[in-house]
DNA sequence: ATGGTGGGCTTCCCA
């Protein structure tokens, strides 16, 4: 089983190179952030065409997501119950895998714009809601994985150059504290589960070449309840994409779990 | 401290 996350910027734009990529890495299951496009709009077609059923929950301009996956999907959640947001950022559904039922939640977590605005207040406020709902989710699916972009670097690893970025938006401490109490509901961050290549990030600004220079961060995130953590075998994040003319400023990151 | 780039029902907002 490979679930990934990315965060799309536009699947309008994006939509060849995400059909691209399906067709080189053959996920099983997809989160899709930014997707950017109302529900009548969403390349529905073009997805099932590739071997993908979908859940979605979408808006103009900004925000939305999706869930593509090759199985069986079933109890759709759009939203979460415990907090009620015009922003279109979690998308849930029960995927029938091989290996028995898996809960997958996709989420565009709130970006916060700077600590201390209301954006950021907004985000914190949106992350305790995210813990009281995911704790239920998790008491009723143990088989749970939560994916996407979570617009949090956890760790000074995850952060290009951590002196600059200290106390900033997506490194601020409240932000790693909801962060690490999201691990405390019985979560992993597939990704450190293994050995990793120092300076590994998904996401790198457009400006300023940041790509060029590896000038990112690592905000975009697949965690797992213990027992998929205990069968995941790799966690990564693939470049290519990010490499491609018009990229997203965002590269896919990968989860792969033995059936 | 500023600004750089990119997407979008664009002349600003959000990232």
């Amino acid at each position: 089983m490979k679930l990934a996350a990315w965060n799309v910027n536009s699947l309008k734009v994006r939509l060849p190179h995400l059909l691209d990529w399906l067709a080189d890495q053959q996920p099983d299951v997809v989160c899709l952030q930014e997707t950017k496009l109302e529900d009548h709009n969403f390349p529905q077609a073009d997805l099932e065409a590739a071997g993908y059923q979908v859940a979605f929950a979408g808006q103009k301009t900004y925000n939305g997501v999706a869930l593509l996956s090759r199985h069986p999907l079933s109890d759709v959640v759009r939203g979460n119950p415990h907090y009620d947001d015009p922003q279109k950022r979690l998308v849930a559904a029960t995927v029938a895998a091989p290996s028995g039922p898996l809960r997958m939640v996709c989420a565009y977590f709130p970006n916060g714009q700077e600590v201390g605005s209301d954006k950021y207040a907004y985000k914190l406020a949106w992350l305790a809601a995210l813990e009281t709902w995911l704790k239920e989710e998790l008491a009723a699916h143990p088989r749970l994985a939560l994916a996407g972009d979570f617009n949090i670097a956890p760790d000074d690893r995850d952060v290009h150059n951590p002196a600059a970025w200290a106390g900033k938006i997506l490194c601020s401490e409240p932000e790693r504290a909801a962060f690490q109490r999201l691990l405390g509901l019985g979560l992993a961050d597939s990704f450190r589960l293994f050995d990793q290549p120092e300076k590994t990030f998904s996401w790198w600004d457009y400006r300023m070449l940041g790509f060029q220079k590896n000038q990112g961060l690592r905000i975009d995130h697949i965690l797992l309840s213990a027992p998929l953590a205990a069968h995941c075998t790799a966690s990564l994040v693939d470049k290519a994409p990010r490499k491609r003319e018009r990229p997203s400023d965002h590269a896919p990151v990968l989860a792969e779990i033995t059936e």
